[in-house]
DNA sequence: TAGATCCTAATTTTT
DNA sequence: TTAGGATCTA
């Protein structure tokens, strides 16, 4: 019982709740740095400790490293031995344990393999042309997502023909076949013995819908269930969760110990299917539910706290909650204002090296978070320039490589002949004299025999569809060595298998045969993936070793005693598992570098000193075609992701101008930035500082609103140097537009008068003669003409009712339009 | 079959 | 702009 006070000492009396209230629906919302990790593991901690069983224990998480960090942290509270029986992993992880059991009754081998998305796009693409149908108007990427789509809502190819709104909207599309590919797909997968990310939670689904006994039977072996971020499951996940729970269908005396993790606010998945509303229904769904909320924030100043909730609350359909920061005030938001995209990234960088300087802070204290991947090229070159070490965070990169692509092709049709898109992806990786016109012919073999291309080699009847003996020789001998490796996967270790096949196949030799730099690089990346393999068996063998010690019984283990660990096992591992870099112990130690990343993928992580860069309509909120109500509010949490990143300060930045996609484009600051209170922010968007970009005619080329704007005035940030010194040119010849003419200009011997203050003036480009208009100093006035080949050099003749006729340059001149 | 060249489409992506 | 894919040519 000690250990019982021992979890719950440090917690704050709403975290003691959570843990401690065990029994029926919990749903926990949790906002940002509120200790919700330390939360759900210190419940669980607490439920292994008032005697329940681990084994039926199940905890869900949605990526690999969630899930281990939770393990290591309630390993710490109760020991490595309970901890390790825990049921605990991903969804998808979790799930195919049982898939794998009941594989056989849905259809699949038990030895299925997984599709990663991009097999799944080129699966989708290669049903497309086998329909006939124009990639131009079924675009693979889009149909891809359409299925998936309707797999995460439990819509099988059947039910999606019958449902007469998708096919409506596919009708409108364009694309009214989409039923055919999906079904196509379908088939093709389940003939390759292939599931992919979807098909998991689908087939989970399926297996439990269609199976009442396997249902139970999977149910009754878990007494508590808990979710770790709910507000991001999809329909799939929300429907198993309530089938392994108590339910009048299929699952009467089950209970209801689901407890559920998670913030609303932070929901920023629905583009992928996630479904806010299950966390927002959860009442609903589980009656007697209790509720906790965690609101003290422990991570951030107030000042960060309150801006990201004054912006939060712009957004409707939340659970109410009240987010409050414990920590110090803290320093106001800031604001940086730039004109183009390089110079936003030199600013950025100045301010990040004055704050290293002030503050001791070390470049890892440091993110910058954009909204699209793009966006890091710019950041990069400033830092480079200035020397400033960084990382980039950027998808599966080392899995993304090509060679390691076919490398685990090698390892995927091997452990699964019948895995098509891995067999197209290497049957002629290293040439073997497979060309295009053979593929054909064997697809429409495999095809007609509807088999897998692999088999369809050894069937009969192949020179019917134009394959000629020396091709299907070569084919044969291709085959043969994945036949050869096929035969040992279950009984060789994995890392002697994965460095025969990179052997056999010829594959390596081949980069090795390269000695150009990507050359190299190629076969260093091989290498690496190999020794991965052979690092995964070392791991695996130790964790089984350790879990073999705990058994009382057992006093030493010696080395025959293990099993094997195959590469079947590796690649399931491997499939599954996604950013989780092989380089990560190299980033662990020697990682003092400025983090960049995407929004999206900085959630859940934290620093000191957070830069959100490009806070730009357009760009974020992202916009693009259509921005409804549902996606903005999505933006504005992915905003509010961004900010309650930062501990201690936030600093946002926008250009006026950006390069996208080859053009020159220009934004009006984000809405996101007015949303916020100015009250926290030390040098708020003025009020109509940001319009007048997109209605603005365009002007000359392209180049619209370049100067008369105010964004210089305050722009001084603390002890660096605003506009970039070693700035870039547009620093030079631009003028200093807001800056009261003070040093040089009107030698007149009159005084100046006073300018109005927070005047906005409207874009140079809007002005007309004949217009009546105000000057930030001079008062109401009327344009007589205007005159210049462009509008930078465009020079207007006022006559101002108090002080008569002047000529101004359009581009200094701040005035704004009257009436 | 490889290499050159042309064309086109560009958010976010826990599995 | 640029990356990736498709298509064309030796």
């Amino acid at each position: 019982m000690g250990n019982i006070s021992a979890i719950l000492e440090g917690l704050n009396s709403e975290q003691q709740d959570a843990v401690s209230c065990l029994d029926g629906p919990v749903l926990i919302v949790a906002g940002a740095g509120s200790g919700k990790t330390r939360v759900l593991t210190s419940r669980i901690a607490y439920l292994l400790e008032k005697g329940g069983a681990p084994e039926r224990v199940m905890a869900l998480t949605f990526t690999k490293k969630a899930a281990t960090e939770m393990k290591e942290r309630i390993a710490a509270m109760v020991g490595e031995r309970k901890a390790r029986r825990l049921y605990m992993g991903t969804f998808h992880s979790i799930f195919i344990r049982f898939l794998r059991d009941y594989a056989p009754d849905l259809g699949y081998p038990t030895s299925f393999t997984i599709y990663d998305q991009s097999d799944s796009v080129s699966a989708v693409k290669a049903c497309i042309k086998e329909l006939n149908l124009d990639d131009k108007v079924y675009k693979p990427k889009e149909i891809q997502g359409r299925i998936s789509m309707a797999k995460n809502n439990l819509v099988t190819p059947d039910a999606y023909r019958r449902d007469a709104d998708l096919m409506m909207k596919d009708l409108h599309a364009k694309r009214p076949r989409l039923h055919e590919i999906y079904a196509l797909y379908c088939t093709k997968c389940k003939q390759s013995g292939v599931m992919d990310f979807d098909d998991i939670l689908l087939n989970m689904n399926i297996l439990l819908a269609r199976f009442p006994d396997h249902c139970r039977e999977i149910a009754s072996r878990f007494d508590h269930i808990l979710v770790d971020e709910y507000q991001d499951t999809n329909f799939a996940q929300y429907i198993i969760l309530r089938r392994l729970t108590r339910n009048e269908k299929t699952n009467p005396q089950g209970h209801d110990n689901i407890c559920v993790v998670g913030d609303d606010s932070q929901s920023i998945y629905a583009f992928r299917g996630a479904k806010i509303e299950n966390i927002l229904n959860f009442k609903r769904d589980y009656p007697g539910c209790k509720v906790f909320r965690l609101e003290r924030n422990y991570r951030s100043t107030q000042n960060i706290v309150n801006a990201a909730n004054s912006l939060i609350a712009k957004n409707e359909g939340r659970i109410p909650k009240k987010c409050y920061a414990v920590g110090e005030e803290g320093e106001k938001l800031h604001l940086i204002r730039a004109y183009t995209e390089s110079e936003e990234a030199l600013l950025i960088v100045s301010r990040i090296i004055a704050r290293m300087q002030e503050e001791r802070a070390q470049y890892q204290d440091f993110a910058i978070l954009y909204r699209t991947n793009s966006q890091s090229r710019a950041l990069e070159e400033a830092l480079r320039k200035r020397n400033l070490p960084y990382r980039i965070y950027s998808g599966n990169a080392f899995f993304d490589r090509a060679e390691v692509k076919d490398m685990m092709a090698y390892f995927k049709l091997a452990v699964n002949v019948n895995d098509d898109e891995s067999f197209k992806r290497i049957v002629n990786k290293p040439a073997r004299g497979i060309g295009g016109t053979t593929m054909m012919a064997l697809e429409a073999a495999a095809r007609s025999f509807e088999t897998s291309l692999f088999k369809a080699v050894y069937h009969e009847g192949l020179d019917a569809f134009g394959l000629k003996n020396a091709a299907v020789e070569h084919l044969k001998a291709f085959c043969e060595m994945i036949d050869k490796a096929a035969q040992r996967v279950k009984a060789d270790p994995a890392d002697a298998l994965a460095r025969r096949l990179a052997d056999q196949s010829g594959l390596l030799a081949a980069f090795k045969a390269d000695t150009s730099i990507e050359g190299q690089a190629r076969s260093a990346n091989v290498e690496e993936l190999l020794n991965s393999v052979a690092v995964f068996v070392e791991d695996r063998r130790e964790e089984i070793r350790e879990e073999m010690l705990a058994d009382e019984n057992v006093t030493e283990v010696s080395d025959e005693d293990l099993p094997v660990v195959t590469l079947d096992v590796f690649l399931e591992d491997i499939s599954l598992l996604s950013n989780v870099d092989l380089s990560e112990d190299d980033e662990k130690d020697a990682s003092n570098k400025i983090t960049l990343m995407t929004v999206h993928s900085a959630k859940g992580l934290e620093f000191p000193y957070v830069f959100v860069a490009g806070m730009e309509e357009n760009l974020f909120p992202s916009g693009g075609m259509m921005l409804g109500p549902a996606e903005l509010e999505e933006e504005r949490r992915l905003f509010y992701v961004a900010v309650t990143r930062a501990k201690k300060t936030v600093d946002l930045s926008y250009a006026q101008t950006r390069m996208r996609n080859g053009k020159h484009e220009s934004n009006a600051p984000s809405r996101f930035l007015r949303e916020i209170d100015p009250q926290y922010v030390a040098n708020p968007l003025r009020r109509r500082e940001e319009e007048d970009e997109d209605d603005a005619p365009a002007f000359g080329g392209g180049f619209k609103g370049f100067g008369g704007y105010g964004y210089r005035t305050k722009a001084k940030p603390v002890g660096s140097s605003p506009w970039g010194a070693s700035g870039p040119v547009q620093v030079e010849r631009r003028p200093a537009a807001g800056m009261p003419a003070r040093p040089m200009a009107a030698p007149s011997a009159r005084p100046l008068p006073p300018k109005e203050e927070n005047f906005v003036p409207d874009s140079p480009d809007k002005f007309r003669a004949g217009q009546t208009i105000t000057h930030d100093r001079f008062g109401r006035g009327k344009i007589l003409e205007i005159n210049g080949a462009t509008v930078l050099e465009s020079k207007a003749r006022i006559v101002f009712e108090k002080y008569g006729e002047k000529i101004l340059l359009l581009k200094y001149a701040k005035m704004r339009i009257e009436q």
